[in-house]
DNA sequence: TGTGTTGGTGAAAATATATTGCGTTCAGCG
DNA sequence: CGCTGAACGCAATATATTTTCACCAACACA
């Protein structure tokens, strides 16, 4: 057994420099990746390894340009419910995560509930996603609809190492 | 030359089924591709690096869990700018695309400017990077704070061939 | 000082990727 | 109609990568 109750032990500076070049490319080589480290290549995959079984790595993806798929709108969304009964928000969750335009969805605290993400072909998508989120769920009291102009940055690359 | 203005030929609904796959798992083996969408591996292999060359795929990336790595807050930020000046909306966008606890950071049309994703350690690095970001910069009217009590969906996936 | 545990190395074996030659299909056109 | 070129898929092959293995060094600790 490792430590740590978190189902996870701590990782040290070569993880998170392995990590790192991941997150870049999940495609470079291990040897490469090796080289870079300091490490062999056996460590390194080794590595890899135990941070998937652990969940430090949640996956490996690649990222489709939206533009390129006949995804061209990107939309933020603040939604605002009624009611914050556990059932209620639990039931707003899934509708939300289950849709396939919703793209990414937070749960926040302060001046709106939730945040979507939303990736549309055409604003009447959009329109229709509203109507089958937001006015076919009784608990959502109003939302504010932000269009995206510019995708400044987009990715899920975390700081490392800096922690 | 394939054809089309953007650079990039058509994708065909072999192309989408791929891409639906590496969405998912970019390790998947081409030879298991092809098994699924009824394709050699050659011709999988063929068509993944066409659609990396015409940046139909942006990019293949490994993704960390942000809590095992001591990143265990989200904050969604709207920040609403004094002026639209094109030197200044530039200025603003390098200077968050340039942090790297910004995670993500869209220019939008609406009741804000522009919406951002953070990952920080603690609140006391969020509120550095308030004064960093935006007390420290004139062109930022004012910011709201969203905090991130549940990452319900996350990742950067799209919906693939309903179009 | 032994002993178990963790983690490293280097090389071999198992898989996967990348390339190539060839046959087929199909649209455009004389 | 039948030719021609382009694009595609298939199968075989050459490279490269991943995965595993046996063995060794460092460290903690009784």
């Amino acid at each position: 057994m490792r430590d740590s109750s978190d189902g996870g032990g701590r990782l040290d500076s070569f993880d998170l420099a392995i990590l790192d070049i991941l997150q870049k490319d999940n495609g470079t080589p291990q040897r490469v990746i090796g080289e870079r480290v300091n490490l062999s290549s056996a460590a390194v995959h080794r590595r890899m390894r135990r941070m998937q079984d652990e969940g430090v790595i949640v996956g490996n993806f690649a990222v489709v340009d939206p533009r390129r798929v006949g995804l061209p709108f990107t939309v933020v969304v603040e939604v605002h419910v009624e009611s914050e009964r556990l059932d209620l928000l639990d039931a707003a969750k899934r509708s939300f995560a289950d849709d396939p335009q919703v793209q990414q969805c937070y749960y926040v605290t302060g001046e709106a509930d939730f945040v979507l993400i939303v990736t549309v072909p055409s604003m009447s998508a959009y329109e229709a996603l509203t109507r089958r989120l937001f006015f076919g769920n009784n608990n959502v009291k109003r939302f504010r609809t932000l269009v995206v102009m510019d995708r400044v940055k987009t990715g899920l690359a975390v700081t490392l190492g800096e922690a």
